[in-house]
This record gives C-alpha cells, structure tokens and sequence, in this order.
DNA sequence: ATCCCGAGGG
DNA sequence: CCCTCTGGAT
C-alpha cells in the first residue's frame, strides 16, 4: 500500500516534496527526520554545506541536484520571503527549484487551497480515463475541476496521485481491483 | 537491463 | 521539443 510523504509543517511539506520526485515516499520519510533534526528552520538549511546535505539525502535518488536545490531554496526562501513558505502558486514557483507539481502540492496539503496538483501519475490516470487528451497540466487541471465541480480539489488532488501510484500503475496497473474498472476505456489494460 | 519521473536548461 | 540527473524497484 501506499506510504504517505511524513512533514509537520509547510516548509517541511515544501522540502519533502522536492525530494520525492525519482523515489519513494518510503526512502523520504526514512532521510527526513534527520535532515530535519540537523537543519529545523529555512536559515539553518540556507547556511549548510552542501556535502553535508547530500550526506543525508544520499539514497533518494538525484541527490547531488535535490542537495544543492534544497539549499538553495532555503536560502531564496529567507531572502525573499522572510523564511515564510508563501501562500500563492505565482509566489510558489518563483522560489528557486520549485515547479508546477511542487507549488500545487503545497498549496492544497499546506494550505489547503481548492488545487490540484498534476504530476506523470494524475496525468497517466487522466489520459486512460479518457478524461482529456492534453498532456498541458493546467489543461488536465482544468479538466478534473470541471469533472469535480465545487469539490474538496485539495483532498482530490492527493487522492488522485495515490490512486496513480497504488492502482493506476505506469507498469503494472491493477485494473482487476480498480473501481473504475466499468468505466475505464482505456485500451491497453492487462487481463 | 529497464523504468521510474520533477525541474532546469538547451 | 529534447536531454540530464540518481538510486531503488522490478
């Protein structure tokens, strides 16, 4: 089953998520406590040796690049912004190392925004599904919105990667357990 | 041996 | 659009 990334605020939110791309939430949550501990606040990380970063990611796959990233978003974060994780998808991905995916991320799980967050799982699901044909994310955003009119987006928007992940499989789908299954015409699924 | 898949850069 | 970065899962 699928584990669920471990933060306790939204800064931490913020840096496991970039952490997560290329890996699992397992191998996040197993680094995060100590990176954590060693760095606690955006100022700690912004002063810390690079190496000594990439010592404790190490295992999580881009390490070098998600070492040198977290550091630098740490201290684009107290540069710009106080230190504050900020509360807007324009503001979001201004900071330094932070997408689309990231910003949308944080946005609903932090602060619980109506958004919806579209990485290759919510896309995978969107085009087996039939539900757009358009690999532009605010398209496919667009388009799960207008599927869920004036719901809770921001519990869709988790739900649907972990959908993505534990059922939708990029290689091995399992379609025979999916809800869905009736309604799903997607061509290519296995027996 | 191949695939996973976000952000940045070409 | 394409490519690169990485260890882990399969």
């Amino acid at each position: 089953m699928g584990t669920a990334l471990d933060y306790r605020t939204p800064w931490e939110l913020l840096v496991v998520t970039v952490l997560s791309a290329q890996t699992t939430d397992e191998m996040v949550n197993k680094v995060s406590p100590r990176l954590f501990e060693t760095y606690p606040a955006p100022p700690d990380l912004a002063g810390a040796k690079v190496a000594d970063v990439e010592a404790i990611v190490f295992s999580t796959g881009f390490y070098r690049q998600k070492a040198a990233a977290i550091v630098a978003l740490a201290a684009d974060l107290v540069d710009r912004f106080g230190g504050v994780v900020p509360q807007t998808l324009e503001e979001l991905v201004e900071l330094k190392g932070v997408g689309r995916k990231t910003a949308s991320v944080v946005l609903a799980e932090a602060w619980g925004y109506p958004a919806i967050a579209v990485d290759t799982h919510v896309k995978r699901v969107a085009g087996r599904l039939g539900l757009t044909s358009a690999t532009d994310p605010v398209k496919v955003e667009q388009d799960l919105k207008a599927l869920y009119p004036r719901q809770r987006w921001s519990e869709l928007s988790m739900r649907l990667i972990q959908f993505g992940r534990d059922v939708c499989d990029a290689r091995r789908p399992a379609c025979s357990e999916c809800e869905l299954d009736g309604l799903c015409p997607w061509p290519d699924k296995p027996e």
